[in-house]
DNA sequence: ATGGTCGGTGTCCGA
């Protein structure tokens, strides 16, 4: 038996903040699964009653004022998860930065990836490391669960469609390619990014910095993705980034992404 | 014009 369902990914931003767009975004794009990074919340004040009546049901792992990932899946259509984890099991780390979980033999996994600050510094080198990380473990969970999305703030944009000024932002964080290089060697895990299956609009970004009106004049770059693996590619219908809510009054400054396929 | 804007238990740091 198949299921046509829906899955996005979401830098919020601060949960706390974004809330009123998130349930509003949710209520007009009913998604059935979601990815949320940088709750900057802890466990203890995540909104679970509201989402609760907004139909969501929630795993989420979240810290004090930095990082925080949340999966919620509609509880209409999605059987409750099972085996939720937390974080890279090669990487032990303070920062929450991944969740992971089952919904029948379908695995989905949320993650912020480091930002990485600039190319050379110290947050760059565990970017680094991070990823290798990331890598190794997602080829683990490949062998184990061949239907995998894995969707998030990956803090790249994978190549220079993706970026606003190529020629400015070249060798940059984000766009070098140390980082490229490693969000390719995850797609030769078996991965695809969604969003490339499909025919898209020239300069169609998820994330603009909030200075120097950057999303008025289009300065963005793609570094929200949802990454299906090869047994999911060919149910994948449809891919795109909804950049209404980055319009809406303080808004996050990243745009949800949402894939449709049959799981 | 070498800044600019957000969010956070903050008055600087991370993005």
């Amino acid at each position: 038996m198949t299921n046509l369902i829906d899955i996005a990914t979401w830098n919020v931003n601060s949960l706390k903040v974004r809330l009123p767009h998130l349930l509003q975004w949710l209520q007009n794009n009913p998604v059935d699964l979601i990815g949320l990074q940088e709750l900057k919340m802890t466990d203890n004040v995540f909104p679970v009653d509201a989402l609760e009546e907004a139909g969501y049901g929630a795993v989420f792992a979240g810290q004090k004022t930095y990082n925080g990932v949340a999966i919620l899946y509609k509880k209409a259509t999605m059987p409750t998860p099972s085996d939720v984890t937390v974080n890279l099991p090669s990487f032990p780390d303070e920062q929450k930065r991944v969740i992971g979980a089952s919904f029948g033999d379908f695995r989905f996994v949320s993650a912020y990836v480091v930002n990485g600050s600039e190319v050379g510094s110290d947050k760059f080198e565990y970017k680094k490391a991070w990823l290798d990380a990331l890598i190794a473990d997602c080829a683990q969970w490949l062998s184990s669960n061949p239907k995998l999305a894995l969707v998030g703030d990956f803090n790249i944009a994978p190549d220079d469609r993706d970026v606003h000024d190529p020629a400015a932002w070249k060798d940059q964080v984000l766009c070098s390619e140390d980082e490229r290089s490693r969000f390719e060697k995850l797609l030769s895990l078996g991965l695809h990014d969604s969003f490339r299956l499909f025919e898209q609009a020239d300069k169609t970004f998820s994330w603009w910095d909030y200075r120097q009106r950057g999303f008025q004049k289009n300065r963005g770059l793609r570094i929200d993705h949802v990454l299906i693996s090869d047994a999911l590619k060919s149910n994948c219908t449809a891919s795109k980034i909804d950049r209404t809510p980055r319009k809406w009054e303080k808004p996050s400054d990243h745009a949800p992404a949402v894939a449709t396929l049959s799981i």
